[in-house]
DNA sequence: TTATTCCTATTTGTAGGACAAATATAATAA
DNA sequence: TTATTATATTTGTCCTACAAATAGGAATAA
């Protein structure tokens, strides 16, 4: 076992037996609801203790491929892509250089969506963005209430209908909520320069070019929205560079 | 434990422990590097067999949240955000529709990162792309050798710098080489129209917009680009919801 | 015949003990 | 002081036993 490691890292009997049960799963081409073989004869054909085995187990069903039912045996199911993410998307967890990234993804993310927005929107969907723009609550230098930037900002995501990029934008949210509150003292004076400038874009600006259906001067007030964590980004890195 | 369920399935113990662990690792404010208490001791303060808070571990060393030592125990590290991801993103785990999401999700976000990658491009990387564009290999109607397709785009993904995306791009590749491979019998078709009206943009097309820089011809043609993959998701969406 | 209830067998979940393996640290020698 | 060796410590693995929770079959009732 000494010659087996990874990142310095043995690699243990768990993690062997791990790499074997996704193998296992694949190879047999397995559908959710399929049952795999129980504990028993698993550890036996994996020639392992059932201690081990249920280590690995512990694992497949933390990532939402299995299913353990007593008497039934464990049922496949299929994983959820973002789980494991759900687990560790924590400021407490990550390093800021991680959480930048995110909130660079964010932003990205967020503009790559306009056309999608654009070619799925319904009447309705604007409806709901109109009394959400209505009721959003503006502080000060263009600064929203959290749940008024979170309620726009996700019906965006939701217009697109794609489970996985909304599920990914309510993961990430107390990542960005939490960047913007411990940055504040850097954000503030871009906001007040930006404010200056005349660059300051509202969520009724953005609604009203979805109103309009231009999507091109959607994307580039989207993109000016988000301005203040492009320069932020930039000098961070910066900052960092030295 | 029989109130104890989510998603109809039984919370357990190692359910719990998990939880607390990771409670416990952001309340006591623990920095990579940080160590642990050993085994032992946090079975007998949690109250539960050794065996059951190892699973729990177990799940905790596989999210690479920590490490393990003989003698020394176990050191905290920060978690890779996609490592759960890269374990479960293979497409003979995941159904049809999150593999659709995942392809959509890629596409957004290779539109989305269009300012960054114009902020960012040195002089080298365009060199690299030119390089990249002369050596790509075109089949029929516009479809690129694997390799090509990866090159370039994945060339693009690294002038951002955001290892975060990188690395999402590099996860989700073998979704997304997969789908186009299981569907192509519906790309062609759709690749033919396409040509037939001059809407196939090139990597060489996309290229000069970079090197001109003009960053909305970019993106309006790398919209046209990925047209194939929005027009294919449509007509998959529609006829899911018959 | 069908529906309901009960019972049994089965499998997972948990506990505890033992010992091997791999260090990390302390002690000793050069 | 540095290098080597020995020891203590902790994780990794194995085993046994039994509790808990079904899942499915059998029996009974309508």
């Amino acid at each position: 076992m000494k010659d087996l490691k990874i990142n310095n890292q043995p690699v243990t009997l768990v993690d062997q037996v791990e790499a074997k049960l996704l193998e296992y799963i694949k190879t047999e081409d397995l559908n959710p609801g399929s049952s795999m073989p129980n504990e028993q004869t698993l550890a036996k054909a994996l020639g392992v203790a059932r201690g081990v085995l249920r280590e690995a187990l512990s694992r497949l069903r933390m990532l939402g491929l299995i299913e353990t039912r007593t008497q039934r045996g464990m049922v496949l199911k299929e994983p959820s892509i973002l789980g494991g993410m759900l687990r560790v998307a924590d400021p407490l967890l990550l390093s800021e250089l991680s959480l930048l990234d995110v909130l660079e993804f964010r932003v990205a993310l967020e503009l790559g969506i306009s056309s999608d927005i654009f070619r799925k929107i319904t009447k309705k969907d604007i409806e709901e963005l109109e009394v959400i723009v209505e009721k959003g609550i503006i502080l000060e230098h263009n600064e929203y209430a959290l749940a008024s930037e979170y309620a726009f900002h996700s019906k965006l995501y939701e217009i697109t209908g794609n489970q996985t990029i909304i599920q990914f934008q309510k993961i990430i949210n107390p990542i960005i909520t939490f960047v913007k509150d411990k940055f504040e003292e850097n954000f503030k004076p871009i906001n007040i320069e930006l404010e200056k400038e005349n660059r300051i874009v509202t969520h009724a600006d953005l609604l009203e070019c979805i109103k309009t259906g231009d999507v091109n001067a959607y994307r580039d007030k989207l993109d000016c929205h988000f301005l203040i964590y492009s320069i932020f980004l930039n000098e961070k890195r910066k900052l960092s560079k030295k």
